[in-house]
Formats: structure tokens, C-alpha cells, sequence
DNA sequence: CTTACACCCTGCTCGC
DNA sequence: TGCGAGCAGGGTGTAA
């Protein structure tokens, strides 16, 4: 599910429920995730107060007052959603989506805030973890984090340098998340439209022989950041099951040029080309062969 | 070092 | 209507 504009949303939807709160209780339903939980997970969080919810790549980061962080990653269909606990008033309209099935409410957390957050996910791809503070950098999920494309630092130059070299098609290299962090299948395949390259060519042919970025490289750092902040705007994609914590929607899928329409006309205006589906590294890449190359 | 692929798990859609 | 195949937004480990 949830590529950067997805996870950003979550976070910003759940800070006003947890920021300032405290765990007073967790319900952990079964022993693992994706990967077992921490021991002590539930003794370890409660009663800590959450000092801040911050993202990095597709991970939110929750920091706690005694300098440990619940890392949480939502895999590929894990969600949250916020309910009031009983006899609580929250703040503001939350939504109650009974659309989602009870047995994949995995973990429970209820807050010092009234809020009781639900963590739902039905293929157990996500994960958490609690690590201090001062080894988040280090971590072995961290420490090959690549750079955030909304960070001053993406543009046209550090992606050359980035793809210098790689015989990997675009499509690999803007997916690996040790180059730049954050994009999903979704959002590679709109952002190589919008810049009209083919996600089949060569990374390496982002730079020049000297090493600068060429004009291609300026374009597609310029699309990468633009289609991710158009996502953000919109509240993210929602595919499937995905909702916002709130139980809305996010509505970008609706303006997707390529994600998902095979043999449907590319949206480039006058380019009347079909879009095309390929198997790259065994994701589907979805682009126009008539205006990407 | 690179790139490619299988795999983790459940649910949904499609074609027969 | 039932059933199997294939596919899904992610990331990791292994192999070549």
C-alpha cells in the first residue's frame, strides 16, 4: 500500500492523537508481524509519553520520553485507524471503518489522549520495533536509508552522481530505497511519465561522461518531487482497502497518467500513444511507448 | 560490487 | 456459484 505520500498522511493524521500522549495500555495480539515483536514490546511502551511522530523513507518514527523510538512500517497492507476509547471525547470527527475484518487488528494502543489507535494489517508485511534514539542512524534499517526527495537535497545533479555508472534500468534504481527513499511502484511509474523517460533505460544515462546531470536528470528530480507533493495535497492514493486514519479516502489514484491503465491512451496531451505493461525485476511497470524513452 | 528472483501473507479479481 | 491462477502499494535474503 503505502508509498511516501501514503505513510506522510498517516503520520500527519495520527499526531494530533498521540503527540503529547501517553501509552496507557497495549493490547499485542500476536507475537509477531512480518518479523517477531520486540521482547517486552507492550511493558516497554507503556506509560511513556510520545514526544514527537516523525517519518523517514516509508517508516514513522514515534520518539519517547525515556529516548527510545517505535519504528513502525506498514508493509504493504498495513493501516491505522483512530477510535475514541470508551467514555472519551476526541477532538475533531473520527470514523469508524467497519469495512475493516477485526481478526487483522493486531496491535491496540490505548492513549493517555482518549484516542485508542488499532494497527490493521492483513498480510502481516509490516512491522514494529523499539529502538533508542541514539542508534536510529546506525540501525541496520536505517544506516542505507537513501536521501528524502523532499529534502532540499534531491535535484537534478545528486541524481546523476546517485545513477552514475548503473546498468540498472530507471525503474530498479528509483525503487531502491538505499539511492533515493520513499517511492513505490506507484509513484516511479508516474514520475518516469511525467519526465518522458522509459523506465527500461539505463540509470547510468542520467549523467553525462563527465559525471554532470543531464537535462533528463534535472526533469525527473523536478516530476519526482512535484507528483509527490501532488499526492500529499490529495491525502495519498487509496487502492484496495487503504483509508486515511480518519476513514476518508485519499483521491490521488484518480489522477494517475499511467499506474494500472494498460491499453487505456496515454494522458500526455497529443501523444495519442496506448500505456504499455511490462515485468521489471518482477513489478509491473506501467508507461506510454510512444512519448517515454 | 552489481542485478535478479523467490519469498513472506491474505484477499481480491478474473477466466473457465 | 465454485475454484484455481495470478496479482497486489514493500523489503530482505540468497544466488549468480
Amino acid at each position: 500500500m503505502p508509498e511516501l505520500p501514503e505513510v506522510e498522511t498517516v503520520r500527519r493524521g495520527l499526531a494530533p492523537a498521540m503527540i503529547g500522549a501517553r501509552f496507557e495500555s497495549i493490547d499485542q495480539r500476536r507475537p509477531d508481524l512480518r518479523f517477531p515483536f520486540p521482547a517486552d514490546f507492550a511493558a516497554r511502551l507503556t506509560g511513556r509519553r510520545i514526544e514527537a511522530l516523525g517519518r523517514r523513507a516509508k517508516y514513522l518514527l514515534a520518539d519517547l520520553d525515556d529516548g527510545q523510538v517505535l519504528v513502525m512500517h506498514l508493509g504493504m497492507s498495513g493501516s491505522f485507524r483512530i477510535e475514541a476509547r470508551e467514555g472519551a471525547t476526541l477532538l475533531g470527527t473520527y470514523y469508524y471503518d467497519t469495512s475493516k475484518d477485526p481478526a487483522h487488528d493486531h496491535v491496540v494502543f490505548d492513549l493517555s489522549s482518549g484516542a485508542r489507535i488499532v494497527y490493521n494489517d492483513p498480510r502481516r508485511f509490516g512491522f514494529m520495533q523499539i529502538i533508542a534514539r541514539a542508534e536510529i542512524a546506525e540501525h541496520a534499517l536505517f544506516k542505507n536509508v537513501g536521501l528524502e526527495p523532499l529534502g532540499n537535497e534531491l535535484d537534478g545533479e545528486v541524481l546523476a552522481r546517485l545513477f552514475a555508472g548503473k546498468t540498472a534500468p530507471l525503474k530498479a534504481a528509483l525503487l531502491d530505497q538505499t539511492l533515493v527513499a520513499g517511492l513505490g511502484n506507484i509513484y516511479v511509474c508516474e514520475a518516469l511519465h511525467r519526465a518522458g523517460l522509459s523506465p527500461r533505460r539505463a540509470a547510468g544515462t542520467l549523467a553525462r561522461k563527465d559525471g554532470r546531470a543531464t537535462d533528463r536528470a534535472h526533469v525527473l528530480a523536478r516530476v519526482i518531487r512535484e507528483v509527490l507533493e501532488e499526492a500529499l495535497a490529495a491525502g495519498g492514493s487509496t487502492l484496495r482497502d487503504h483509508r486515511l486514519t480518519d476513514g476518508t479516502l485519499g483521491y490521488f489514484q484518480h489522477t494517475f497518467r499511467v499506474y494500472d491503465r494498460e491499453g487505456e491512451a496515454c494522458r500526455r496531451d497529443g501523444c495519442g500513444g496506448r500505456v504499455k505493461r511490462i515485468v521489471q525485476s518482477g513489478r509491473a511497470s506501467f508507461y506510454c511507448g510512444a512519448c517515454q524513452r
